[in-house]
DNA sequence: ATTTTCTATATCAGTTCTATATATGACGTT
DNA sequence: AACGTCATATATAGAACTGATATAGAAAAT
């Protein structure tokens, strides 16, 4: 999925401007499974404008530059139909904090511990936000995804908490210190062949 | 977090070569929260090697392409925890399904549950595999990561099999077209100005 | 009074992804 | 036996996207 179906997927809830499609790619309902910058933004909504999926009204606004609110058209609708019904590839996900985790051993451990005491606050907050949005979910399919949110946060801060005490370190006791990722072990480099 | 550090970080659990990392990011241990592709690993260990934070040699095999096996250097250990001691950004969680799942009221009824049937098989394959890898996590990072994503698919799967009778929609009864998104409410266009 | 934040659009360099090309061995299958 | 497909292994071009920056006035905070 691309920043065009984004695009045409959040103005099928009604207009908006392009700055208003970027807030709700950082806030609101379904901020926690999209992402997208101006820089893809404005542009995209220009070249569909061209191709006929939007129209365009510029608003002016006294002081602030003119706003630049899009409609979707019947084509535009057509394309986000087409474009939606697929089957969805694998979900992407990337955590820097996963992976600062992953890694806390060769780490110091003073920054390992504030790092995981920051995210747990911060996965909370947000937790709560997505919380404060349940009942704005109003149709099934806004239903359907706040849940999911939340379902997931809630189980990410639950474990989080647990882990409150977490000591980083390189290796369990009595492990060879290059042994323990489980990558393709049966693949190793055999030393001598 | 760049695939330079990606790279590094790889490296650091043992020599392999850029198919060997890119394996790292698809299956085992922590393939549920990295991305990277041939197309940026490849140039990043070239260029890194240039840069003195690898080494690389050729191990010959008989037949297909010559394998590159690298390694990292003390630089490149160095870089490696300079790059990591940070606090990590929010988590980046794309997902195509949801936003299907999410539009679903516009979409063919059939088609959307067949993507939630497929996708709850999918899940719970998923699942089963990061559960298979729990023995191969042998130190607290390693541990750590891989009981964050059990917890996470966890919640993720309980939750698609309560949502089994999903059925879509475009709103409630009583609810008008264009009020279920929830964003900035505040800010929707007045009629009149 | 001054700084910061918010609204609003826009662009561009750098980064990353997708798709493809190459080459070979192993494996199944028609 | 020929064929397709899959796994190993590296590499690159072109498309897509991000992150940072520029502009500019209003509103809010200090």
């Amino acid at each position: 999925m691309n920043v065009r179906t984004f695009c045409l997927g959040a103005l099928s809830f009604g207009d908006a401007s392009g700055y208003e499609i970027k807030k709700m790619a950082e806030e609101g309902l379904f901020s926690h499974f999209i992402e997208a910058s101006f820089g893809s933004i404005y542009p995209a909504l220009t070249k569909m404008t061209e191709d006929g999926l939007l129209t365009c009204r510029a608003e002016n606004q006294s002081g602030k530059p003119d706003k630049k609110v899009y409609s979707i058209t019947q084509e535009g609708l057509a394309e986000m139909k087409s474009a939606l019904t697929i089957f969805p590839r694998k979900d992407k996900f990337k955590s820097e904090f996963l992976f600062i985790m992953l890694l806390s051993g060769h780490l110091d451990e003073v920054h390992v511990r504030k790092v995981l005491e920051q995210r747990t606050n911060e996965m909370a907050e947000e937790l709560e936000q997505i919380e404060a949005c349940a009942e704005l979910a109003k149709n099934p399919g806004t239903k359907f995804v706040n849940g999911y949110g939340r379902a997931l946060f809630n189980a990410a801060v639950d474990y989080l908490h647990q882990q409150e005490n977490f000591e980083p370190g390189l290796a369990d006791v009595g492990s060879d210190e290059h042994s323990t990722t489980g990558w393709h072990e049966e693949q190793k480099p055999q030393a001598a062949e």
